[in-house]
DNA sequence: CGCTAAATGAGACTCAGTATCAAACTTACG
DNA sequence: CGTAAGTTTGATACTGAGTCTCATTTAGCG
């Protein structure tokens, strides 16, 4: 059985960040190490928390710097789904990635995946005149809790 | 030649507020007017700036009001591009409506409409465990200014 | 080691957006 | 028409995510 993603995540980060003439740092780590864990997106202030919570707190402005350059470097996604507040998922190697749903209501988020949609933004992408490098789809609708 | 557009939305967004039930008031109406005549979308600070250097400015409490009323019927179309600023756009009721791409080094935002993208979306949403009800697709790039 | 440059974090700050509440205005009804 | 009842408005205070600053700590390297 190969090795588990969050690890591979992890090694590919760490390799990415020295390659990029980033020295190591605590705080960066802690981040890295409670991202590599998460199956989808996480906010800057729960990310804050888990932390705190745990055995390694890190000031928030750290937090935000290493999102900052997590981005940068393309290691993690920023996700924007409406209610003002930015959250972090990592970008896996594979390039495979998800959209998200929104419950207008509840607040709830769920990941998806469509290659038809990705194959339709694919074939958009050509025709812009942008060279479109990331790309985020949000779908707003109320969960199957709220409808009823 | 046909009645230009905006006033058929204003007029449709006057119509759907009186169903709703609420009275008239000059500051909806100014803000109604300005969105009438948008092309695409406007943050409440620019709309806010705008009502001020023309003749009828008014209360910041109100421009966010009354977005959210219009949100609320569907009038506009509440747009987040990632830069946490919301911006607003009349939603025209034909339906036919478009989606953004961001320049992310510049900012510059830009509309663009894709039938193939539509219809991916349109099958998806029948798959999902969610009423779907809005859709707000944002890819970020490079626009040509800048990849020069 | 010991030096230099980078990483960190406490706390002040910014700014979009929200909450409050008294005054101004709409509407309905007599 | 006039007035009461209820809505809209806007000045202002507030919230909270995210940024900036800068003194202190830490990593990397000779």
């Amino acid at each position: 059985m190969p090795k588990r993603t969050p690890d591979s995540w992890r090694e590919h980060a760490e390799r990415a960040l020295r390659d990029a003439g980033y020295h190591r740092g605590g705080a960066r780590e802690a981040v890295l190490g409670l991202l590599a864990d998460q199956a989808c997106a996480l906010s800057a202030q729960e990310i804050d928390d888990r932390l705190r919570a745990g055995d390694r707190a890190v000031g928030r402005a750290s937090v935000y710097r290493v999102l900052e350059q997590l981005a940068e470097l393309k290691l993690v996604m920023r996700v924007e789904v409406g209610d003002g507040i930015a959250r972090y998922e990592p970008n896996r190697p594979g390039g495979e990635h998800h959209h998200h749903v929104v419950c207008d209501t509840c607040g709830q988020i769920e990941p998806f995946e469509d290659p038809d949609l990705e194959l339709a933004i694919h074939r958009l992408s050509s025709r812009l005149r942008f060279d479109v490098g990331e790309h985020d789809v949000v779908l707003r609708g109320e969960c199957r809790a709220c409808r009823s």
